[in-house]
DNA sequence: CGCTATGTTGAGACCGGTCTCATTCGCTTG
DNA sequence: CAAGCGAATGAGACCGGTCTCAACATAGCG
């Protein structure tokens, strides 16, 4: 069936207009249904077509459409399963309506990021789906709305440009979560993320550059007071990229004069080390420690002990983001206002009252 | 600096030729540097390409190179931790070597992974990274390499195609979990995989669609008989994709006349689906049912027991596929062969002898 | 001083589609 | 029966790059 000469060239317009023996301009027509074309020849071309196995160049198409039908996202680590699950919601939403899905990971690095943003815009993507890195350094977020593409943020909103963003309202859930521990009687309550920050410490001038860890924080700082207890800085803890970091901040923390009895993990694959660190000093949970996650996975129900967590709707979030842009490059209304999904408190047995002192 | 009016039309090559004062041809030449320029014309162009911000666009490039700088990769669920650190290391990789990733997701779907080839084709990426939903069906990946295009397996391999193949020789680990278990006197060892058949039980003649399945299984089967046991087709269970599924198959399982005292579980999403059941059933691992995972991930050392895994080396996995990849696409000497990635078998503490029957 | 080798440059074809415009044809209508 | 109209079709421009080829300039050489 298929010759070894058939795999350099490939089949055009033109060839099919040839077979079909009409011009080049009628056999586009009959093949992209547009214009007027007779049955007959429509017939024909088509006929011509399946014959010579032709498939349209999308390349040659986007180039004169302007539209690629594809969509570009834009992600700090889709190993994450947060950015995963999200990625799954994109990703669903955007083949219902024939888009496809270009991703870059960053490593939450601004300037892969910079380099993203430019490469999917010279590649013309229709519109772009970005986790930003950072919501400081966004002249590069400005140059898709300069390029006349929409662009939807994921997860993390940015101050001051026209970019609908999708988060989830975190805050709340990350208040009441610093409530159960309350309840259970903790007072030193560490919070650890992976956010790069400039070497600083936890103030409250201190400005991140992470819209959803600031949630977060606020939540917190917020439950604490309403108690009348000021957060301490020392419990705040940012950098914690990589096992190797998150480790000796945990340590750093159990090390601490006043330890904290229960610590918040930020994400997942930190709350991973964190536990994997307290394992490692013998260190019980809840018994020695409580302990709260945010973000749910199913291990997360089958972890010694279960952990309670903050969950998240990801893929609803993903979903959202995606249908949001997607209804902008259909040209159709989305409300224009950023989208904020609910989180929930799951209570399972990693939270307990406070050890005793020896 | 950026007027309202820059949005819609973007800088073309022929508008940095006007402003420096030459043909396009010279721009496009002191902009790509390709031929020859004299240096007082490319300086004289890079500064007005630098002053109209001019970006190249990346199609009408690729339109006329053939090349896409892009390559697509099929999985079936990146949901799947297996497949999402697979995909970092392909974007990595790729990365690295200036290309980029186009990402569609199959769920599985034999129908889906063909719309997928297709279009990736028509989009003209330049080589293709697939994990085959099917090792039977696979017209569609012909189709790469009748387009000119490299293709590469990712851990499925399929008979009678021009494509390398990256796999974990799982067999040898499948077979050393095997023994372990038979070691602790497990002779009733189930194995429960999301692989879908022809509603047909296990015997010796059922070709299964995935390679790594098969493989699996030929580890397992292997051990079973040097033990002098003959495996038993109620104990190898297919199907298991979704909770519901994977949940009544072990509840049929649980319900044999003679249970098993052992379960395999093909990859980490049918783990935690499978542990959730005996959960909820109340039975303990390894007290009840000793437990072996394929697939090791940081969490399944901190469940409830730790769990005993056979680890693959799934990033490498991804790197090596896309490695291949990029060097078929550089016209480099790649070796033309299957890669065989080993795996480990990681001995944690859900495997236990077998329970005194009540 | 004439001739060639080398370096620069511009004109224009080309990639494979889309789309505008002019032309031709058949049919209706006064 | 001629004018008028819409449908069908072909020729060719166009998108924004790459690349070939010819023209030209300068320099080196005998």
């Amino acid at each position: 069936m298929v010759e070894p000469g058939d795999r350099q060239r490939a089949v055009t317009v033109a060839d099919v207009a040839r077979r079909a023996g009409v011009s080049k301009a009628t056999a586009a027509r009959a093949l992209g249904d547009y214009g007027a074309v007779s049955d007959s020849v429509r017939e024909r071309v088509q006929a011509a077509a399946e014959e010579l196995d032709y498939r349209p160049n999308e390349l040659a198409r986007s180039m004169n459409t302007g539209k690629s039908k594809t969509i570009g996202v834009i992600v700090g680590d889709i190993e994450n399963g947060y950015f995963g699950l999200a990625m799954r919601g994109i990703s669903d939403t955007a083949k219902a309506a024939g888009y496809d899905v270009i991703l870059i990971n960053t490593s939450e690095d601004v300037r892969t990021e910079i380099d993203a943003v430019r490469v999917l815009l010279d590649k013309r993507v229709d519109g772009l789906i970005v986790a930003p890195a950072s919501s400081f350094e966004t002249g590069h977020l400005r140059w898709v709305g300069e390029a006349g593409r929409p662009l939807v943020l994921l997860d993390r909103r940015v101050a001051g440009l026209e970019a609908v963003s999708v988060e989830v309202d975190i805050a709340p859930s990350a208040g009441a979560a610093t409530a159960a521990l309350l309840d259970a009687g903790h007072t030193r309550i560490a919070f650890v993320s992976a956010l790069q920050t400039e070497g600083e410490t936890y103030s409250d001038r201190l400005e991140l550059r992470v819209s959803s860890v600031t949630d977060r924080l606020a939540g917190i700082v917020g439950a604490l007071r309403s108690r009348g207890i000021e957060p301490s800085a020392e419990l705040i803890r940012f950098g914690a990229h990589g096992r190797d970091r998150t480790r000796s901040i945990v340590e750093d923390l159990l090390d601490l004069a006043d330890p904290p009895t229960a610590i918040l993990a930020s994400d997942s694959l930190i709350a991973l080390d964190v536990l994997r660190t307290l394992k490692d000093r013998g260190l019980r949970v809840p018994g020695d420690l409580s302990f709260v996650m945010f973000d749910d996975f199913e291990w997360a129900a089958l972890t010694d002990p279960p952990l309670t967590v903050v969950a998240q709707p990801i893929y609803d979030v993903g979903v959202a983001a995606a249908t949001i842009l997607l209804r902008r490059l259909a040209g159709l209304p989305h409300g224009d206002v950023d989208a904020h999904l609910p989180a929930t408190l799951v209570l399972r047995d990693s939270v307990g009252p406070v050890p005793v002192r020896a």
